[in-house]
DNA sequence: GATGAATGAGAGTTCATTCAT
DNA sequence: CATGAATGAACTCTCATTCAT
């Protein structure tokens, strides 16, 4: 039986209630978008009937919202946290805001692709601050970026395009990235590092692409 | 007065028919997407009936695989005559593909919107065209990148990671430029072709970012 | 060229305008019935557009009541005229009788099927009138079975139950008389001749099957 | 009253679920036929919202397969237990068919008139597989009276068109039988039987015309 | 006459949501 | 908590009919 008790400790159990709702709504949304997902949809991936999934949140709209929420927080948290542990080289702050960056939205491919799509989706007044999360995220590249420029470490003379031009190619990767091909993920973390150093005209790594 | 009878020729008339019925949709689904887009939405914009609307369409799922179609035929051609006229030099080549691949994605705003979110909801056998297409736009930005870095103008080691970066930040300007803001168009263009260069390790240019 | 003057004297010309049109609906609502089929339907049937038909009929509703009403008189009137045709024998009478109503409804195969089964769907004025010429054709069929039993000739007991009966048995011959079939229409009329005359217990016949 | 609670232990209760759906349904359609009745004609006599019908069918196709299944298997098996219990004399087992097919039209007469007009809105393939019943239906007939010739019981040489016949005049009875006529079922029945006999050259009855 | 675009009503069906059980 | 029946609105699409050309 799956999740058996003591038969494999690292197996993670089945999420049941509110989180399995939420991990179907990610899965069937990022396919068919929001207005393409009926609640019908979530609740069968989900393992319940669509009247259970009104115990659990308000709306369908409530589920979008929290799926959203919890996601720019996250990332915004993971994001300050490894700006913490970096120190003060701009160019291992950019490197720490890179790699957090990519490795989030591989690890939630498909709740990444719901961030970027479904925002026209978000009812007022949970949109709004949402995008006030995204352009907190956005800022502290801004920030980064324009502390290396000021520091001399990096020469572009387009800072806020640059920076900008990294967060977009950063969150493209779920968009395409496939775990079965051809880099892994950490591959692909060092070589964005270097694309993002080159875009601010930062100092020449030592080969390490893997 | 735009659409005053006689008083400008160069004023475009208002579009009818298919041609209004596209343009429609175009913006309609550009804000809520194919599914949460109505029929009715569409035709009222268009101004005429939902009924009417099916004299055009066989069904909703043809305007949109019209739109998609046409867009991604457009910026194919579009890029290919940008090339043919760039001449051999790889930096030149590369400036062109930015330019077309920014200056188009500008002036079809709302369309480009459709395009890189909708693909969802495009049905076969229309959907694997449109990817193939996509492909083969990709690898225009492939080549030109790859033959830079054959011929020694190109230092970068991540040939194909930068051109698709370079790709996906130039369609990436459509989610955000706004044309009362900061920047023109053209001076868009002119930033991004040094990302790209910076990107792929190119020649630094003189300074022209206006 | 198909209908080319003079080539073939005997060669029907395709029907146009009204004619066209009522061999169309015919064809085609005896395949799906009236509710089941278009205006659009029937127009293309008959080669012209669906607006070009009110030009012809001013409603689909129209269009069956000539059908039905035109068929009923047709059936009326060829009845009659067999009937006077058949001299005063009640067996001659009964027999030519069931040639006409068989030959009438092999003749007209689709239309027949239009006369049963979208009775429905003809609106009132033209419904009444209908069923009151449906009555006019059973009448002629009970009048010659009764005048049959009366003057001795036929032996049932159960005049009005057999002339019903023999009138639906020979209109049901169209639901099921395929032309390429075991029997032709001559011998389909022998053997209905036979069975009619045992129905009401006339006199047996020498053996005519065929 | 009917449906008085607990008054009357033999009162029907109003069906509730599929059982309503089905029935208002054989009584719109009956009247309208397929095309010309909607779902919400059917919903609204059976009491629910047109959405509603959704539980418990899959589309109106659905329902209108489901009664004509129904229909057709009931009286296959109706049949089959009547010639089971009618011995073997060939009069006796024909008399139980037409007895059985009368009472049965008569009973459903709604229903049977779904089941002779609206087999073309059948879809594939359940009509192909309600054809087939039907057909095994007109062969209980056909042996029965084929089997009455060949023992020298029934003198008829036309005994497939006779037996169709048959069919066709007792099916049909369900198209003008009035439960308020001058005729009740019983004597119908009777009448019926000897008009068969009468047609297959059976032995003629003692009057028992009621 | 004929066409083809247009309309407004209504078709079958799905949906988010509610609620008695 | 969960279910499944129910609702009423909205959906895509088709229809009979009209009318300018």
């Amino acid at each position: 039986m799956a999740g058996a008790a003591g038969s494999d400790p690292t197996a993670r159990p089945a999420p049941v209630g509110e989180a399995a709702i939420l991990q179907a709504a990610i899965a069937v949304m990022a396919e068919h978008g929001y207005h393409g997902t009926s609640v019908r949809d979530i609740a069968e991936r989900a393992g319940l009937s669509a009247g259970a999934l009104y115990h659990h949140f308000a709306s369908k709209q409530e589920v979008l919202a929290t799926i959203m929420e919890r996601g720019i927080k996250a990332l915004l948290s993971r994001t300050r946290t490894a700006l913490d542990g970096a120190g003060d080289d701009p160019v291992a702050r950019l490197r720490a805001l890179v790699e957090v960056q990519i490795l989030f939205h591989l690890q939630d491919q498909r709740g990444t692709l719901l961030g970027t799509s479904e925002l026209r989706a978000l009812e007022e007044p949970v949109r709004t601050r949402h995008l006030a999360k995204r352009a907190q995220q956005q800022r502290l590249f801004d920030a980064v970026v324009a502390d290396g420029v000021e520091r001399g470490v990096f020469a572009t003379p387009l800072a806020s395009e640059a920076s900008r031009a990294i967060v977009v190619m950063c969150t493209g990767v779920a968009a395409w990235f496939s775990p079965s091909g051809r880099l892994s993920g950490r591959q692909l973390v060092a070589r964005y590092q270097r694309l993002a150093l080159a875009m601010v005209g930062g100092p020449a790594p030592e080969d390490d692409t893997g």
